[in-house]
Order: C-alpha cells, then structure tokens, then sequence
DNA sequence: TTGTTCTTGTTAATTATTCGACAAGATGAC
DNA sequence: GTCATCTTGTCGAATAATTAACAAGAACAA
C-alpha cells in the first residue's frame, strides 16, 4: 500500500480527500456510461474545478494519465478506489434505530462499495428485538461485550445529541478506529480516533447563511 | 442587514461558514448550561479552534467582544444567529419520501430554528396520500404548480441519483433559490441558485480514507 | 516517417487562510 | 483611585492551497 509519486509522504490536503469521492462518484458515472477516455480538462468542466487542480490532486497519489491521451476511465476509477481503500471490506455497527438511523441503515449507496453493517443497538425497549436491514436491533448493553467479540471498523451514532459522547465513549473503549457521528454534538475522542461528521443542521445553516448572504429577501419572522 | 466590522464587504472564507454552525451549536448549548460568560480562549479549548481563529472569524461580522471580559454567552449567541439568517422563517419542500426523506422531514433539530417543511412529494403511488410530518405526500406531478402558488426557499432533493438532476430543474425553473441535496449526483444549476451537498457516500469514503492513511489494517477483500 | 496537436506532471507564482503577537482598553482586587 | 490582570480586535508573518505556465512526451494525421 505505499503511495507512489513525487509528493510521497507529505500529507493530503483536505481539500484533496474532499474531491476524492467527487472523482470517485463522477467516474462511476463515465464508466457505466461507456466513456472510455478523459482529460482533466473535461473532468474539470464537468466538477467544476480547473484542470490544473485534478491533475495536482491525482499526483499526491501517483502518475495515471497520459500525456496527449488524458485518462483511461477505467484505470482511473480502479485507481481511485484503491486510494480511497475500497479494496477493503469495513464492518460497521449502528447506534439509534430512530428516523435516521433507520435511513441510513437500509441505505444502499455504500453497501455495495464494500461497507458491511452488521449489528444495530439501540435503547428504546420497544425497538428492541425488531428487524431492520437485516439485523436485530439489540440492547444498548450489548455494544461493549459485541465490540469485544467482533471487529469493528466503523461505529455509526445516530442518536439524539445527549447519548452521543456516551455511545462514541462505548466504541473508543471497545477500540473501534473511527466514528461516523450524526448526532448534533462534538465528540471528543483519543488522537487516534477518526471522527467524521455528518451534522444535518450544520449543513442546512450554511445554506442559510448563504443564502441571506447573496441579499436574499426571504420571509420575516 | 448591514454587516459591521473592518473586513466588510470582503468575501468570507469557505472555513468560516463551516465554523459559524459549530460555534451556534456550542454555544446553544453553553446558554442552556448557563454559562454567562466565555472568553475565545476557552471556546477554542473547546471546539479545538485556536483562540485567534475564533475572533478573526466573529471578526469578519462585528466586535462582540469585551477586553478583559470575553464574551456574553447569550449576546454573541444572538449575533452568530442573526449573522446566520436565524431571525427568518424558511419555508422548505422535500421532494422524496423514502427512508432518508422521511427522516429529514420528521428531524426536529431545525424545524425549531424556523425552518418549516410546508409540503412532500414524490413519484411513487403508493406512497401519495400518505402523511408524514404533518405534510400529505403529492404527487410530483404537482410540483410545479405548488411552486408557483407557493413562496419557497430551500428545495430538499432526497431522490435517488437519477431524478436528482430533473427535480432541481423543477425547483429552478419554479424560481426557488437555494437547494439541499441529498442525492448522490452532482447538480448543475444556474450561477444564481444555491446548492448544499449532503452526500452521505462521500462522507463515508473520507472516512475510509483517513482510516486508509493512517496505516489502518482493516479486513482485507 | 515527420510534424502538428494534445495533454500530462510539475514548478513557480499567486492567492487564501491561519496563527502568533501586541497595543488598547476593560475588569476587578485592594 | 490605582495597579495588575485579562482579553479583545487587528496586524503582519508564516503556512497552505490553488492556479497558470510550460517542458516532455504520446497520439494521430498526412
């Protein structure tokens, strides 16, 4: 698994691993559209960044193209997916079988990329024992003894914002690596755990924001 | 609505629209506690912010602050929801009533900060005429006429990829401003027209990546 | 072949963002 | 009232990210 290419040990910038699902998603698309060949100045018009930042994005990573040719779809994507691991299987475990837990449960667009759910815990009583995308819906209690028994790559929380430091307190002494955190609230977590959130009102603020920022008239209270 | 402070006019930074939400948030949270007063170094402490990226940020709004006081939980509270547009009411159309849109429509976490679902749709028969959320579910077919009845600012697309793009021209083309998408597609829109992505599986492949990066062992395919 | 057109990967310049430092001014103890 | 302590808002330095430009080399047409 070493990286290849001149930029070799530096760290990626975020913005990098921002647009790495984006070229991800997009060449899934070309691919099963038949498209063949690429140049970052397509990929570019289509995502809308300039060329010059693909191809600066691609070599922290390694050489893909070809000069005079631009990209082959195929070998990029397969390339791209090996960047972002999905060679990998991850197993993952969901806390909060409420609305959104649920949601994101049953979701299909990852399953298929290689991320596993495999149990699903909550502590509403009346949830227990029920079935939902094909787990049981076990007891809160449960989860350290689990963790114990079966690793686990990803520990989803999706609960209210009051049990999300406790769940993710669960999974980090259960020693799972990384949380995918929906629940409203910062989780604070040793240096080595991953963190990454999925806020739904953050997102909806900066739409806001944005939107009162362009001078936007809008409804008054 | 005129914005205060020496950096005005300027455009503000991608970063600040991302912290602005967070320090909402956390400090929604401190006014519950009741905490009074709170001084940037303590809010960085916090949210793991350094203390001079906190105050050039509420800089770019206005002076809040006090010398050697800090700042009034409740009044920078108050400025970081006017700065966000929160003394507005938003009226917002979800159009998809599966697994995730019904969770976005029945989340409480915004309908509490003035952001009103007011109607549902979808293409699916045997979803229409149900409720959800205190909203009968339409037809589709319908949406272009509710649009232009009915003053909307945000447009939620939770549609699967492929209708993601012909329902964001429907909201376009009935005039509504701004967009919170939730389907995996890029959407192209005209320059004037906000788009908020929540792509649930880019999110997950960051993960994957930063679990990748850091040396991560994981389950091999 | 040969030459023109393309397009990459990389460098250097530009632009943007973050951070440390500090003067100015308020607070609160005595 | 006086002084030591705090803490802001802002400036300039340092760091980071983006972009334009171009040499190198492949593709393709004639």
């Amino acid at each position: 698994m070493t990286l290849r290419g001149r930029k070799k040990g530096e760290a990626v910038p975020q913005g990098v691993v921002v647009r790495l699902p984006i070229y991800f998603r997009y060449l899934t698309e070309l691919e099963s559209a038949g498209v063949e060949r690429i140049a970052s100045a397509q990929l570019g018009e289509a995502l809308d960044f300039t060329a010059a930042q693909i191809r600066s994005d691609l070599s922290y990573f390694g050489s893909f193209g070809q000069q005079g040719y631009g990209y082959n779809v195929s070998e990029l994507l397969q390339q791209v997916k090996q960047i972002l691991g999905l060679q990998r299987v991850y197993s993952m475990v969901l806390v909060g079988a409420g609305n959104l837990g649920k949601a994101i449960g049953s979701y299909e667009g990852f399953r298929k990329q290689g991320f596993d759910l495999k149990a699903i815990f909550d502590i509403d009583p009346h949830l227990i024992g029920n079935h939902h995308a094909g787990c049981v819906i076990r007891s809160l209690d449960e989860l350290p003894e689990y963790l114990k028994e079966n690793q686990t790559d990803i520990g989803i929380i999706a609960t209210p914002k009051e049990a999300g430091q406790s769940v993710c307190d669960i999974f980090t002494a259960g020693g799972v690596p990384s949380i995918w955190n929906y629940s409203p609230t910062n989780l604070t977590v040793p240096d080595e755990v991953i963190v990454e959130d999925m806020h739904l009102t953050d997102s909806l603020l900066r739409l806001a924001f944005r939107l009162n920022e362009r001078g936007f008239g809008g409804s008054s209270e």
